[in-house]
DNA sequence: GTCATCATGTAAGCCGTTACATGATTGC
DNA sequence: GCAATCATGTAACGGCTTACATGATGAC
């Protein structure tokens, strides 16, 4: 799951841990805010594993992200800002191991990411984060993609009027349905229904317009 | 969230482990299964505590679960099924440590329940099993759940559109706010909304009706 | 007499958290 | 200079899962 999200968000441009735990928390916005605890190892295990690599910061397009109000400085004054804060200007921090490690996403990376967004077996508990990032899936995947969620789904609708069925029995004291009970099943039943209906609607769009964005990630490495 | 849904259910009538989970699993309905792994520790966790203790099955009201479409008996009739069940009617089982421990909750077990409920700091996580068993709060820690929830849902709302901001520097290539991202966070801003309306809806109800359904089991304090 | 289901447990491990510890940079 | 924030990590622990192991019961 973190490794679905630091790849997705390393695949567009080259981060260091702190900035991406931001990103993450606030693309999962509202639900969990991300632990350092658990993004440095991770980041860790994904570069042994080869998926992403440290790479020098005065070397990639990454945009400065600290500076709150200057907006987007573009090439030359950012690789300068860049420059300095790395010590290659100015002076040498003297524990270049101490400082920001910026990561960069690999080709293996890359494959890596394809494969965690094309796992059906996580899309229960990933499928909002594979939304997020199935821009990045070839259109068949993607579309697949939304198909299998809209028709798990449907599943869980058709199971559930057999719980329904449960106190059509007149007994005295069996009429204990309890209405929160109730009015909870409804909405969790609407809030379904809501969901497959958007399914249903990216999927049409996406047969209507059979090509629709090209991966792009044309990003940094050009010099 | 084990002890609050294995309480909660408990609190209805006495269960034996295996349909506790049946029922917490059918509760939970869709998201997860719970596993055995987790729910028998979680039982002696909760019997060591004093919150539930083992009952013997003969002498629970305990309604026969296994009998899949005979619906819920009352009284007498249920007794007498779990009576034979338990083979005081026909032939001992022999073997009576090795059998189904049938649970049933304590005073205890009922006080650890209403603090479970009423603990804000586990409303995000644990909210629809809340409402689930809220008919155990009191109607103003119940209507304060429903108040807290919305308050908070609002505030995910508010916090959301600063994200928006994002992308208004009109950069060359700075379009790449992603259609799938975007179609996203509008359904889970819709999402939100429909919750918040249904809470709404629930809280004017909790008002208009301010003595809505008191506790059952042992309904003692009522005039 | 065998198979499916009911029923209870243990062991290992995954995935994340909180709490702790450290140091560098920036703003006042 | 001092505080707030940026930035990276480690240690301990929590809750739940999978996989494993065992045995009883009922149906055919």
């Amino acid at each position: 799951m973190i490794d679905l999200a630091a790849l997705g968000l390393l695949r567009e441009h080259d981060l260091h841990g702190y900035e991406l735990r931001k990103r993450i928390t606030e693309l999962a916005g509202l639900r969990h805010a991300l632990s350092f605890g658990s993004l440095y190892p991770a980041l860790n295990r994904l570069e042994t594993s080869g998926a992403v690599k440290a790479v020098d910061a005065a070397e990639s397009s990454w945009v400065a992200p600290t500076i709150p109000m200057t907006g987007s400085l573009a090439g030359e004054a950012s690789a300068f800002v860049a420059r300095r804060r790395a010590g290659h200007n100015r002076l040498a921090p003297a524990k270049p191991g101490r400082n920001r490690r910026v990561y960069g996403i690999t080709e293996v990376g890359e494959r890596t990411l394809e494969d965690l967004l094309d796992d059906p077996a996580t899309d229960e508990r990933d499928f909002s984060l594979k939304v997020a990032f199935c821009r990045y899936l070839a259109p068949e995947r993607r579309l697949a993609l939304f198909e299998r969620r809209r028709a798990q789904l449907k599943n869980q609708v058709a199971a559930e009027p057999h719980a329904r069925r449960r106190n059509l029995r007149g007994g005295e004291h069996t009429e204990r349905i309890d209405r929160y009970l109730r009015s909870l099943r409804d909405h969790e039943l609407d809030t379904i229904g809501h969901e497959i209906a958007w399914l249903t609607a990216l999927i049409d769009l996406e047969r209507a317009i059979p090509e629709s964005v090209v991966p792009p990630h044309q990003g940094d490495h050009h010099s």
